[in-house]
DNA sequence: TAAATAAATCTATCGGTGATAAATTCCCTT
DNA sequence: AAGGGAATTTATCACCGATAGATTTATTTA
């Protein structure tokens, strides 16, 4: 039962690999599988469904830091949780467009009714917890939305030109900005997650410094 | 020539709005504007380079705070250009995905390149700047896209059911923190929206401030 | 073991989609 | 009036997600 499944994702995610979601295709999925197209509409009643699961199978395998441990703090969850969902999306090609494309699972539920304890435990409002989850979250959707956006489309060849810097060098600030990230034809997108990530947090924590010093003068 | 161009963003920002983007067909449009699909091609190479054009479209008309005003202060205009940003995605049926997938314009990078010259006048370094500048943008894609999502998914009968909390109920946390969100089987984006746009202001200013600590004592 | 039942896949096909090629009409300039 | 490019039409492709119904495979039951 849940073994077929699990080798239509499997092949579903090698596809995706190959491909990419604009050419992730029913049929080619049922080729790799060495079966008729129509075969995969008995394991899932759409396409729609099957990347639905695939978005958790994704969070499955490679979202591994999604609680807190024992003895976390809140702050340091928060980073791991954001680097370790990023992880998750750019483990599978083009997973930041389905993941922005599904519905929240029962699981994610649980999972953010968890981080809201710990937002709570440690002194923050629930709706302030709530603002924080969201705001984290969604800063790492879009981050890596555009990460990937830029490898999906004809931006490889951008970076690869004999100058790749030709289409900024007009705009002297942002190549001066842009001349330490760029090595080997990539640009370090690492250390500019972990800056707008670092803003996150600082204004947090001051949010929560501010409504301690409030109650507790 | 131009007139004819916008003749076609218009109809395609009204089909657009009728049937959102996952239906949102190059014979449709045609219909609309009383003509054949394939002279569609006579005006646009693709598809997709006509979504690029609405993108750009859907910016001039919506994002109207783009640019820094004189005498306006950095984390004022970056508050400014976050909600301008935001509500020309909101305006278009979908804008944040059509956003997301398409490629930065000339226009764009000039903008940017001004935004950056304000945050290095306020005493940022260049590549700060840059860091604050994609964690803002992204950060407000990443929003409105789960914003725009889920009304566009079959979420929209989700909030309108006898008990709109039915599927959170189990969460207290969560439910709690929904609870002074939602009105009119609405929730309301706008706080949860700057709440986040405001941890990131924060933190941006107490980086700014160590920064200046730092080299003037 | 044989029959019955359910699970899983196959064949055939449908309506719809983005795109191209080639013929055709429209409109402006000479 | 004639010529020529701009703009659109007709016709058609290959491909896509999905459904219906026949058919095979595997499992359970008598």
């Amino acid at each position: 039962m849940a073994i077929e499944r699990d080798k239509i994702l499997d092949a579903a995610l090698a596809v995706l690999a190959e491909v990419g979601l604009d050419q992730f295709t029913t049929r080619k999925l049922a080729d790799r599988l060495g079966v008729q197209q129509p075969a995969l509409y008995w394991h899932f009643k759409s396409k729609s469904a099957l990347l639905d699961a695939l978005n958790a199978e994704m969070l499955l395998r490679y979202h591994v830091h999604h609680l807190p441990t024992p003895g976390q703090t809140w702050d340091e969850f928060t980073m791991a949780n954001a680097r370790s969902f990023r992880k998750a999306l750019l483990a599978v090609r083009d997973g930041a467009r389905i993941n922005a494309g599904t519905h929240p699972t029962t699981r994610e539920f649980g999972d953010a009714e968890r981080h809201l304890q710990l937002y709570v435990d440690a002194g923050f409002s629930p709706g302030e917890a709530f603002n924080i989850a969201i705001a984290v979250t969604r800063y790492v959707v879009g981050f890596v939305l555009e990460e990937q956006g830029e490898r999906e489309r004809g931006d490889e060849e951008f970076w690869q030109e004999e100058d790749p810097m030709k289409e900024i060098a007009p705009f002297p600030l942002l190549s001066t900005a842009l001349k330490p990230l760029i090595a080997g034809g990539m640009i370090n997108t690492e250390g500019v997650f972990e800056g707008g990530l670092g803003y996150l947090l600082a204004g947090m924590r001051e949010s929560l410094a501010a409504q301690k010093t409030k109650t507790a003068p």
